[in-house]
DNA sequence: TGTACATCAGTGAACGCGCGTTCACTGATGTAC
DNA sequence: TGTACATCAGTGAACGCGCGTTCACTGATGTAC
C-alpha cells in the first residue's frame, strides 16, 4: 500500500486520452477541442501535434485503447465465470451481470460507450476509424455468442432461439440502458435494472422450470 | 392523386429543419453548421437567423417537432392497435411492431434518434433543450407503460414483472438496436429483430402456454 | 570516461478558414380606414 | 379604390474568435564507440 502505487504517474499522453474520454462522452468528438485537452494536460498545442499528428488520429487511439480493455476486460469476465461455475447458464449470467456493472460505471460520472458517441458523428470520419468502431461490438457479440453456444449445448431451449439476435440484445439493452440513463433526470440506473430483465430473460429460456 | 398532393411545397423553415435532421444523425449537432443548411436551402445566412435567432433554437425546434410526431403518431399507434384488438396483450404487440418498423425507417438512410444523438452532446445545450430530449422518451415510457398495465390486468403474469423496468426495455432495445444498425456493415436490421424478439418476451411473460 | 549523434517530448509563433452572430436595410404581401 | 402602415421573409456586408494545422527550433535523455 504505498503511495507511489496509488499515483501511475499517467503520462501525457494518457493524461490527453483520458481527458478527450470524458470530454466526447460529454460533448462528442467534434464540440471536444485540442484547446481543451492541452489545458488538462499542461502542454502546448504543438505538442498535441507531436502525440496525435492530426485529431482523427486522436479519435482512433481513444477507439484502439477501448477495443483493448474489452479484448483484454470482458475477455477475461467471460473466462473466469466460466471457470467459476459449471453449468454454462450460470456462467453466463455471472458475466453479463459483470460485464452490465462495469458498464455502468464507466469513466465519466454519466454511463456512455464511445462506440455509441462516435456512431452518432461517423461520417466525420474514414474508414479506418468507423471499422474500429465496428470492432469493439464485434468482439462483445462474438464472446457473447460463444457463452449462448454453450448454454443451448447444455441447456436446449424448448423453442428454437436465434443467437445472433439473442447475443445482440444485450448489446442493445445495455446500449439503450446508457442513453437513458444519460436523459432521465437522476440516477435511476437503468442500465442495471435493463441487465438484470435480459439475464432473467435468457434464464427463462434455457432453464426447464 | 394530383401531382399537387405529391409535393406539400415545404416552406424554407421546415426544408431547414429536414437537412438539419439528416445532418444531426450523421456528424452530431456541432458538426452541422449553418452553411451547409442554408445552402440546402438557397438562403442567405442572415435567412437562417430570421428563422432561429440561435443555432440552439434549431436544436430545440428538432426536438420539438420530434416530439410532436411522438404525441400523435405513436400514441396514434397505440390507440388504433387497442382500438383493432380486443385482447390487450394482442394490441400491445401489434403496437410495438408498428413503432419498431416506423423507428427503422427513419428520417435518414440509416435508423437514428434525435434525443439519442443528443444525448451525447448535451453538454452543449441549455436545460429546456434537456428537457426536450428528455420529453419524448417519457412520453413513450408512458405509453408502454400504459399499455403493459392493462396487459398485466388482463393476463395476470405467474412471477411478479417490474412494468417500468420493462417499458424500459422496449425503448432500450430499439435504442440499441439503432445504435448496432449504424456500427454493423451492411443493412441486417438488427432493429426489428430486437423488437420481434422483445415482443416475443412480452408474449412469455404474460401468456400461459 | 568522453564525445557525437539520435531520439523524445515537447515550445513558440504564425496561418487561414469557417464558424456563429450582428446590424442596418429591403421588397413583397397583408390589413385598416 | 387608394393610401398608410405593419409584418414577413428575407439580403449583404462585416465582425471576431477559436479551430485544426504547420514549421522551424530546443533542451533533456539515451545510445555507440
Amino acid at each position: 500500500m504505498s503511495a507511489a502505487a496509488q499515483k501511475p504517474a499517467r503520462d501525457t499522453r494518457t493524461i490527453l486520452l483520458d481527458y478527450a474520454e470524458v470530454s466526447v462522452l460529454e460533448k462528442g468528438y467534434a464540440a471536444t477541442s485540442i484547446e481543451e485537452l492541452i489545458a488538462a494536460a499542461g502542454i502546448t498545442k504543438s505538442g498535441f501535434f507531436y502525440h496525435f499528428p492530426e485529431k482523427v488520429d486522436l479519435g482512433k487511439a481513444l477507439l484502439r485503447r477501448d477495443n483493448e480493455i474489452v479484448e483484454t476486460g470482458v475477455r477475461a469476465m467471460f473466462a473466469d465465470a466460466f471457470a467459476a461455475h459449471t453449468d454454462p447458464l450460470d456462467a453466463l449470467l455471472a458475466a453479463l451481470k459483470a460485464y452490465g456493472e462495469a458498464a455502468s460505471k464507466s469513466t465519466a460520472s454519466r454511463p456512455g460507450c464511445l462506440a455509441a458517441a462516435f456512431s452518432y458523428q461517423d461520417t466525420l470520419f474514414d474508414d479506418e476509424t468507423r471499422e474500429l468502431i465496428q470492432h469493439g461490438i464485434t468482439v462483445k457479440h462474438g464472446l457473447i455468442r460463444a457463452a449462448l453456444e454453450r448454454v443451448a449445448a447444455a441447456h436446449p431451449p424448448r423453442a428454437p432461439v436465434d443467437l445472433d439476435a439473442l447475443a445482440d440484445m444485450a448489446l442493445a439493452v445495455v446500449q439503450g440502458g446508457m442513453i437513458i440513463d444519460r436523459v432521465r433526470p437522476p440516477e435511476q440506473a437503468v442500465l442495471n435494472a435493463q441487465m438484470t430483465l435480459y439475464r432473467t430473460y435468457v434464464q427463462s429460456l434455457f432453464s426447464h422450470a
